[in-house]
DNA sequence: TCAAAGGCGTTATAGTATAACGTTACTTTC
DNA sequence: GAAAGTAACGTTATACTATAACGCCTTTGA
């Protein structure tokens, strides 16, 4: 339950190749619906991105693309970025500059992340309570909240134990 | 009472005056208590990033120390704001990368920002409300959350009244 | 007074992101 | 299927944000 929810961040040896398809899958589907082009290019970075549960540097990216063989500059990468935000299938990590995979894209939603200090996996959250939290406190002030990011920096289960405190 | 909460951020014709007087002094005596020294340079800093309630970035506030006549690089920018980040004098907000005044110093404190996009105002919260929605999401997927970023976009009331929408 | 620590000047460089312009490739319309 | 329009991409240059590293000077406290 709580996995389902957090995505498989935290749990070490869950099967990544299935997060990754699925990921790979679900995007061409957003796309075709969007009548958005997933090209070979903006694959290959969502690709990229999904490689583990951190969040990734452009430029990182941009030196995996050219150690393929890929012929790539800063806006390349930004490019693809921008498209996978844009169509809600990576999200950046303001405190981190840094992206990471969506884990339920397709619906538009706030970011609210778990980010581990220790193994610095990234857990996405959708929680009402907090988005209901945020709303509220902003509607007191007469606030129209359109938009919150919320990222939580902490020590995930699995650190915790094996990091004595 | 929600001004109270909020600081004057969103009221157009406060006192602002007494906003950057009254900061000033309660960083005296927050730096008094922590024996900590707040140079004129860091004060000098301190002064032009409560110059409004918007946030200012580094490098602007390096162009008005030069604009003063005083020999600035950046590293002595960012030594001054490191210090009044660590001392809880000032905010860093992540989706920015800028620097506003805190509104209650001395007391740490996660931050919690409304961001306006209509007058870029910055106003803070400090809500349980949001504290406690994050703290058990976290625990609820068994991390121990030790910090929280919180930043909500959107329109202040002021805003929304005079855009039409 | 002297040793230690802190603050600051200075230069160089690392890291993140975008502007601007031209070309190629896809898609739509006729 | 050719022309026109749009989207994607290559390329170069540059802007913006932040820190490393070294040395000098001032303050502090023994």
């Amino acid at each position: 339950m709580s996995s389902e929810t957090a995505g498989p961040a935290f749990t070490p040896r869950h099967d990544h190749d299935r997060c990754v398809s699925r990921a790979l899958e679900t995007a061409a589907e957003v796309c075709r619906r969007q009548g958005a082009r997933l090209t070979p290019q903006r694959r290959r970075v969502l690709e990229l991105v999904w490689a583990s549960h951190r969040p990734v540097g452009a430029y990182t990216l941009l030196e995996e693309l050219r150690a393929e063989g890929i012929n790539a500059a800063p806006p390349t990468v930004y490019r693809a970025l921008d498209f996978l935000l844009e169509h809600g299938l990576i999200h950046r990590l303001e405190s981190l500059n840094a992206f990471v995979g969506c884990t339920h894209p397709g619906k538009p939603h706030a970011g609210q992340f778990l980010v581990c200090r220790g193994c610095q996996e990234v857990a996405e959250l959708d929680e009402r309570r907090i988005t209901r939290a945020v709303e509220a406190s902003a509607a007191d002030l007469g606030f129209s909240a359109e938009h919150h990011t919320v990222e939580i920096s902490g020590l995930c289960d699995h650190c915790r134990e094996h990091a004595g405190e």
